[in-house]
RNA sequence: GGACCCUUAGCCAAGCGGUAAGGCACGGGACUGCAACUCCCCCACCGCCGGUUCAAAUCCGGCAGGGUCCUCCA
């Protein structure tokens, strides 16, 4: 398997630090309002990354933050007069019912930075012991100079950034390049420690995170390609400093999405919202249509697209177990051994394993409902059937894709042999009647 | 001012030196009680100009258009 590491910039063969297993960390969001559909490409596409190594038979180790301390969430409580907590958990709980709408796994490690203070004071302690960092009147820096690949990941060289400023110098740092650990302030939310009454700054919390709870460098640190700076090139600074080792093996970053051709934002005022999203599903297909290192944009027609794509499939895959379980030869277990199916599958896990190039699974995808749809037009030879389900269910598992399908009854069985009774008997208001009830109870 | 990326048919999108995957739309067939679904066929010389090569969408240079980032926040 090959994946494109950003911190070496190429492309890499795959192999896990520890064998069988694979510990990845993705940047969480901030918690002070609805995601938008932009937020959710990376928690889609690393959702897929996470469920192809398990379809592998790896046992991954997933964890993303939410960060609960911040600026934005501070300001959202004094206009809504609750508390930085209340704010937050709010959002919380609405983005994990968003992602849940995509289908994306929720049963992973969640820490919060207000649950991980005390990890991060004396991380900042460390740092400031090991002469990485330095207090100014309370508020801590790291001292950037001391790194000597800073700007690795990123490919970017100090001299461009300090001569490229166009923001305000700071004269409580050493440097211009130096970034905040802790921020003395009394407004909102604030904690004590040694350094000053205050909080942490962004960039020092993902980083503290992955040092308390996986102790050592993970296998995949990934993110949106605007984190990768400042904010991971700074954790990699940090992680260097005290552990000399930059944090994960391979970094991966997705790219922007835009909305029209433009950037996504609330000053603009075209923002799409995860949870305003009908078709929740055609969403993440759309999400995975494009590789993920790539921009994407969003508009309706384009989008709209996609909807119909996701029906096709959605069609196809209740056509297609209906079919098997009308008659009762469903078979789960099936071994697959048409070689026509084996090879979609290949096609498949060969895009897969090209770094994630989800857009050629699609097409494996594509190729394989065609095949399907062709079998379920013949002569219904159920074997065949059984394995296409198999395939299918494969490709949409790792996709995140899956159709919700619910075993027929004996019931529902028998109104669809009474609706084909009555087209033979060429009674089409009765026909029609039951076929309304079919298609309500998703069976058509 | 600096760093970098993108440009493939009406639209979305693969491709990474060997002669343009796939999908949507369009058009033509087929299936069908009506409809939906579905099936088959058709549909491009890859922004422009030059260069390298036996061979370029793929490499190099220039031009045009679009976009991202640059120690503030995420």
């Amino acid at each position: 398997m090959k994946i494109f590491n950003s911190y070496s910039n190429q492309l890499e063969e795959f192999t896990s630090l520890k064998e069988n297993q694979v510990n990845m960390y993705v940047c969480g969001p901030t918690v002070y309002n609805y995601i938008h559909i932009g937020n959710a490409r990376p928690v889609v596409f690393f959702d897929t990354v996470r469920r192809f190594f398990e379809a592998r038979g790896y046992q991954v180790t997933f964890v993303s933050n939410f960060t609960d301390v911040d600026d934005k969430i501070i300001q959202k409580a004094l206009d809504e007069n609750l508390s930085e907590l209340e704010v937050s958990s709010k959002y919380i709980q609405a983005f994990l019912i968003d992602i849940e709408g995509l289908n994306c796994k929720t049963d992973y490690l969640k820490p919060k930075v207000t649950e991980y203070m005390d990890f991060i004071i004396g991380f900042i302690q460390d740092l400031i012991d090991k002469n990485y960092a330095y207090n100014v009147d309370g508020d801590v820096y790291f001292r950037v100079s001391k790194i000597d690949d800073y700007g690795r990941l990123s490919n970017r060289n100090i001299d461009d950034l300090i001569s490229g400023s166009r923001i305000d110098i700071n004269p409580k740092k050493e440097s211009p390049l130096d970034f905040t650990l802790w921020k003395q302030t009394e407004v909102g939310i604030n904690f004590s420690s040694p350094f000053s009454q205050g909080r942490p700054g962004w960039h020092t919390e993902c980083v503290s995170m992955i040092d308390d709870i996986f102790k050592g460098q993970i296998d995949i640190h990934g993110g949106g390609m605007d984190l990768q700076f400042p904010h991971h090139e700074n954790e990699i600074a940090q992680a260097k400093a005290l552990h000399n080792h930059s944090i994960a093996k391979y970094w991966m970053h997705n790219g922007r999405l835009s909305f029209k051709e433009e950037k996504m934002s609330k000053s603009i005022g075209n923002v799409v919202l995860v949870k305003d999203v009908e078709e929740k599903l055609a969403l993440r297909f759309f999400l995975l249509s494009t590789h993920y290192r790539s921009p994407l944009n969003y508009d309706e027609e384009v989008f709209a697209m996609y909807v119909k794509e996701w029906q096709k499939l959605e069609n196809a895959y209740k056509t297609l177990f209906y079919k098997l379980d009308l008659v009762k030869e469903l078979d789960l277990n099936i071994e697959i051994k048409d070689i026509e199916i084996k090879n979609e599958i290949n096609n498949f896990d060969l895009a897969m394993e090209d770094d994630f190039n989800t857009a050629n699974a699609i097409t494996a995808l594509q190729s394989l409902l065609r095949l399907i749809n062709s079998n379920l037009r013949k002569k219904l030879v159920f074997t065949k059937l059984n394995e296409l389900l198999k395939a299918l269910n494969y490709m949409v598992d790792i996709l995140g894709l899956k159709v919700e399908v619910t075993p027929l009854t004996d019931e529902d069985r028998s109104v669809y042999e009474s609706w084909q009774k009555a087209r033979n008997d060429k009674d089409f208001s009765l026909a029609d009647d039951l076929r309304e009830k079919l298609t309500r109870r998703g069976m058509l």
